[in-house]
DNA sequence: CGCTCGGTTGATGCACATCAAAGGCTGTGG
DNA sequence: CCACAGCCTTTGATGTGCATCAACCGAGCG
């Protein structure tokens, strides 16, 4: 790892007014890892010698359903772990296959290190904690969405993933994401999705070029995310 | 708190293998309180001042949509805690409803003892993340379900309940359960849960008498989750 | 004895999935 | 440089699972 890296990791909020040397430990056998666009960083099975902490770019966490689909659990931002809750468990096996979206970086660290280090410092579990916390209302307010339309659903991803991923006005979406991606997130069909958002586009709310995605409209995002539907 | 109850609270998971003077400590200003079915023990939007170790029946976490719709989030069974994730967030309110299934017993934890006695024990903070852990693979395994068809949503709903709180069997659940709150649970409406469930009924799958529900041909539903769908 | 609550049943309609076909774009290999 | 395969997107036609609305019933309960 460069000094440049580990200015970056530092910089972190769970690493936040630690001491250089306890990061030092606490990344103890760890190794900076570059991915490219669709790149796998964990599959679903492998034994878990590893967590990883992601320091530039996004990953999507997805589970392969007996039936052959894709569902995406949810997605990683710098700062975020992966699998970190699964370390404190003998042997496990990865319960989800982690792929970067897009060119990303992360820290792998050993399972070793996490008993060792991270299982024995209170302030750090409890930084640990807020993260799960912020993941764990992420998906119940997915849930909440239960009964909602799919248009509010896919808005709603949307803008969540602006709000994680976005520039610094909040419009654009700075991470490639497909509408199948879309699709497996909110547990739709890719042509439903297409057909919303590309109503959308005819109407201005939203623009998507390249690989970027853009939201022109962000009231009536807003609007649909609220169910006043109608156009 | 009475000694009996203490007891109990020692066996819990949470506690194994510590030292009765240090539970003590962590229990610090606790109050056991006893609920009766439909009581309400928190309220979505009040001051979060204490959090909730169940020790006794379950209880169900829900959400009041401003639809005026209710989507339950999941359930607690003893050793499960309520709201523990908020405690270190200051004055937080509680973002869920926490209502008791039948006569429940849960013990009341406050913020203060929260912060100064559990924070600071690594060993209780790796439990906690246990339990964290389980809840997310629950409402994960729940997401994982997004496209399959009513039927195996429920079945597997029931199937999982059962396995918190079904009798040394797993057949029965020890707990009451309406219709409307598989629905709830599942993002659907009563009417079709209804539907479903009194199909299995007529095919001698479940039995359902006064506030118990048995599963009968355990295999039958099995087939059901799995997909095998038709009769 | 009226009340509410849980369960049940039927009729109707709509929001989606599914199936099918096609065009653009990118990369890859002959 | 062209042909081909794969991925992403799009559009249309068709079907269906489930929500919704509307009744009704039985049981417990004040």
């Amino acid at each position: 790892m460069t000094q440049n890296d580990f200015n970056n990791v530092c910089s972190l909020p769970v690493f936040a007014q630690l001491a250089k040397h306890d990061i030092d430990k606490l990344l103890l056998g760890s190794a900076s890892k570059t991915l490219r666009h669709r790149d796998v960083l964990y599959r679903m099975g492998e034994t878990a010698e590893t967590f990883a902490l992601v320091t530039k770019g996004a990953l999507k966490l997805v589970k392969l359903l007996p039936s052959g689909e894709n569902v995406i659990m949810s997605f990683a931002a710098p700062g975020d772990f992966i699998a970190i809750l699964i370390m404190s468990r003998q042997a496990n096996a990865y319960p989800i296959t982690a792929v970067a979206m897009g060119a990303s970086s992360v820290l792998q660290i050993p399972r070793q290190t996490y008993l060792s280090e991270w299982t024995t410092r209170p302030l750090v579990l409890e930084r640990v904690n807020q993260l799960i916390f912020s993941r764990m209302t992420e998906i119940q307010e997915q849930k909440a969405l239960g009964k909602a339309s799919l248009a509010q659903k896919v808005a709603s991803q949307i803008v969540s993933l602006i709000e994680r991923f976005g520039d610094e006005n909040g419009t654009i979406l700075l991470m490639p994401l497909t509408r199948q991606e879309i699709a497996d997130s909110v547990g739709a069909s890719v042509e439903s999705v297409i057909r919303i958002m590309s109503q959308w586009t005819q109407q201005g709310i939203l623009r998507t070029s390249e690989q970027h995605l853009e939201i022109i409209r962000m009231d009536l995002i807003a609007e649909i995310i609220r169910g006043a539907e109608k156009a």
